[in-house]
Formats: C-alpha cells, structure tokens, sequence
DNA sequence: ACAGAGTCCCTAACGGCGTTAGGGACTCGT
DNA sequence: ACGAGTCCCTAACGCCGTTAGGGACTCTGT
C-alpha cells in the first residue's frame, strides 16, 4: 500500500545490479563469503527472488565475472606494440589486484564477458597492426593472458592472508623466507641459499621481469625490421 | 566388542590417507562436490573425526595440494636447459590435466608443500647450471610457474564443461568458434575474422608457442656463449 | 469492464555443508 | 588402579543453494 521507495512499476532489479551488488558483496566479505542471500539482501530482496533474474549462482557469478572486466581502459595508441601491451598487461593485473579476490573469480571461468571482449578485440587489432600474423596474435593474446592470470592468481592470496592475519606484505613475504630458511639444508640446498632472491624483490618487479622475458621472446616472431 | 576390520590399536587414520582419501573424492566429484562428510565416508569414518588431524577443510586441502603434485618425476638431466625446462613444463602441465580439478585446487594455494619443494629445488638448481644468476633464476621460476597455472587453469574449465555435458573437446572449441563468428561484426571485426585462430589450433600447440616464446626470451638472459 | 497472461517478489522448506561441544571406548605410563 | 592421552562417536549449530507454490501487481485483448 506505501508508496515505498521505488513505486514497484519497473524491474527496479536488473541482473546489472545485482552484478554490482554481488561486487561489493566480495569486495566486503570475499569469495568465500558471497552467498546468494548475502547478494539478495544487498539489493532488499530475498534469496530466492535471485532465481527469477539468474538461473544459478553460477549464472550470477559470470556476471560478476563481466562486471570485474569493467573499467580497464586501454593503454594509449603511442609508443611501439612493446609498450602498448606492456600497457595492456600492467593494466589487467592492476585491475584484478584492486578488486579483492578477483583473480579467483575469473580463474576458472570459461565464457568472456562482453567487457573482455572488447580488450581482446582491442588488443588482436594492436597485434595485427604491428606485423603479427593472425595465428600468432591468437596465440600472443592467449599466452599474455595465461600469464597475468596465473600470476595475479599466486600474488593475490598471500594478500588476502595478510589481510585475513593483519600483518602486511612486507611481513608476508618475510615469513616466506623465513619458511625456506627453515628448511633441511641438505635436502633443499639452493632454496635455503636462494631464500632471498625468492622471496625478495617485490611483486611489481618480479611481474614486469616475466613480462620482459614475454616481449622478447615475441619479438623474434616479427621480421627485424618492426622489431 | 568385534575385531572390526583393524584391530583399533595404531592411528589407521594418517593424513597422508587422509589425501588419498581426498585425491579419490576429487576424481569422482570434482573440487565442488568435494566435501568433509565425503572424505571421511571415503575412510570409512564420520565427518567431525576428521578434526582430530586435521584443523580445517582449508588444511585438508593444503593436503590434497600436495598429493595433487606427488609423482611428477623430473625431467632427464640431458640435453641443454632449454629441452630440460621444457621438460618441466611439459610435464607439469600434464600432470595437472590429467587429475580433475587439479588446476583449481592449485590455484590459491600460497604454501608448496614438501613435494612440490623438491621440484622447485631441482629446477633452481639446474636453472643455476645453466648459468642464470640467483636472482634470475627465481624469477624465472616463478615465471614458468605462473605461466603453466595460468594456462592449465584456463584449459581444465573447458574440460570440465565437457566432461559434464557430455560433449567432447573438439565439439566445445567448435562452439566456442561460432560463438566468435556470431558476434557483431561491425563491434567486434577482429574476433569475427579470427575466430578459427582463437579456438583452432589445439591446446598443445598453444601451449607449446607460449612456452618457447618465453624460452626464447630467457635465452637472451646468458651470455651468447651458454645460448 | 473484465478475464487472462505475464512479471516479480514472497514464505517455507528440502538436503547438504563446515564446524563445535561433549562424551565414550580404548591404550598406555605410573 | 588410575589418570592422561588418543581417536572416534552422536547431536546440534547456523549457513548454504535451490525448488515449490502462491500472492500482488501490471499489462493486453475482447
């Protein structure tokens, strides 16, 4: 009979907000902790009205999937394409690193949502332009992709540790040296030696380093001439 | 007051059985269906037991992830460090694909349990015969590392897809194809014309290129004359 | 104006989940 | 003989994803 807040004309609950909704639901309480019944309550609703807009929660999830894609912008057309995907793979792990568990949530999810559309497309017509051939950039797409997501993947649980534990990532990655000090120095040698260079240089390096290594060995592919 | 199947004298419940208990769970019902009353039935014991050697399902999987990675066996020390480091990757990678779920039961998981150490070891080491500096070699470590989960993790969902719909793998990289052909040309043009390059060539290939693009850059780490 | 279809949310309940509390049976050192 | 320790149990907690069925509302055709 009240008027209540919207007049109960129009949807008023489009699977976009519960895409949001189910954003901020992981950004508060993570993966784990993101219930159907925690997204319905996010939008004033009850759990079971979800299933009219989604068929499962695996359905809301590639939702989520989509909705964490949102907002990369590309890197700007300047510079060579070594700069530009460098531009590019700096951006996504970024992105992924900002949103809390968003690594886990793209990981196993096969389908792109129209937001990664868009940066492959994007990205394909980068590698074209630049003397790729098209097998090639199918691959290179496919292969810088592997390694942003596995490696943001690895970086972004101790992260969630440190916050779960309260320490920092400074302390996190001093306890993981400590762990591999800690160890038979008969049986693991070179881990107990290399303790420092393993645990040591930030992730940001550590990341451009594999990058580098990345744009080099493409670089071969294309005729001297483009680099 | 029976003898029972054992005598209840020693333990018969290790956490080592434990995570064979767990590998055989993961096999039948995947990383989903993979729960503490399952465990426990599988060793023939009810769901709470399991607490008294264990702390946590999030133990339990600490466990499986280092049952998952038992019996990759390194690669032959001949050859130069390219065929050796391919090696490792090869068969990293296929042992993950060959156990269900592997990848993502992988994934998240910050501690490298004690098999899983020893490769490390061993790829440390033969990454510093190669003549690659300390601080190289971890970083090409973590590289390869991140490169081959990533991938893995990317590679397996599909599998598991099929495996549940019944539909073979050639029939899912079909789909995924025309799901590109279908898309709006005029939005997507590279995608549309691409689309037997992103899905055509199998996973092995694909694997394959990214991973001797990376070789190929970590080449020009040495001096020339180590290649 | 009224019937029907369609939309969007509800309550209630299902079986299964991780986890804890408390207890019972058994083995051992003293 | 006894207490400590080990290893498993039953019972229950609150949460989960999902389904069935229904109620209120708006649109449409006649």
């Amino acid at each position: 009979m009240p008027a209540d807040e919207q007049d109960a004309a129009q949807p008023a609950l489009t699977r976009e907000a519960l895409a949001q909704a189910a954003l901020r639901v992981l950004e508060r309480d993570g993966l784990a902790g993101l219930s159907m019944r925690k997204v319905a309550a996010e939008v004033g609703v009850k759990a079971a009205s979800l299933y009219w807009h989604v068929r499962n929660k695996e359905e809301l999830l590639d939702l989520l999937n989509d909705a964490l894609m949102a907002g990369v912008e590309a890197p700007p057309r300047t510079g060579d394409w070594r700069v530009q995907l460098r531009g590019y793979c700096d951006r996504h792990r970024a992105h992924l690193l900002g949103r809390r568990d968003a690594a886990k949530v793209v990981a196993g999810r096969l389908a792109p949502g129209p937001n990664l559309l868009h940066l492959m497309e994007d990205q394909l017509d980068r590698l074209r332009g630049a003397g790729f051939s098209a097998a090639d950039a199918a691959m290179v797409s496919y292969l810088l992709g592997a390694y942003v997501q596995g490696f943001v993947l690895q970086e972004q649980s101790p992260m969630a540790a440190a916050e779960t534990t309260g320490t920092g990532r400074r302390a996190v990655a001093d306890a993981a040296a400590e762990r591999f000090r800690a160890l038979p120095a008969d049986e693991f040698p070179r881990l107990v030696a290399m303790a420092d260079e393993l645990t040591g240089p930030d992730l940001d390096a550590r990341f451009a380093f594999g990058l580098e290594r990345i744009l080099d060995g493409l670089a071969a592919l294309l005729p001297a001439e483009r680099r």
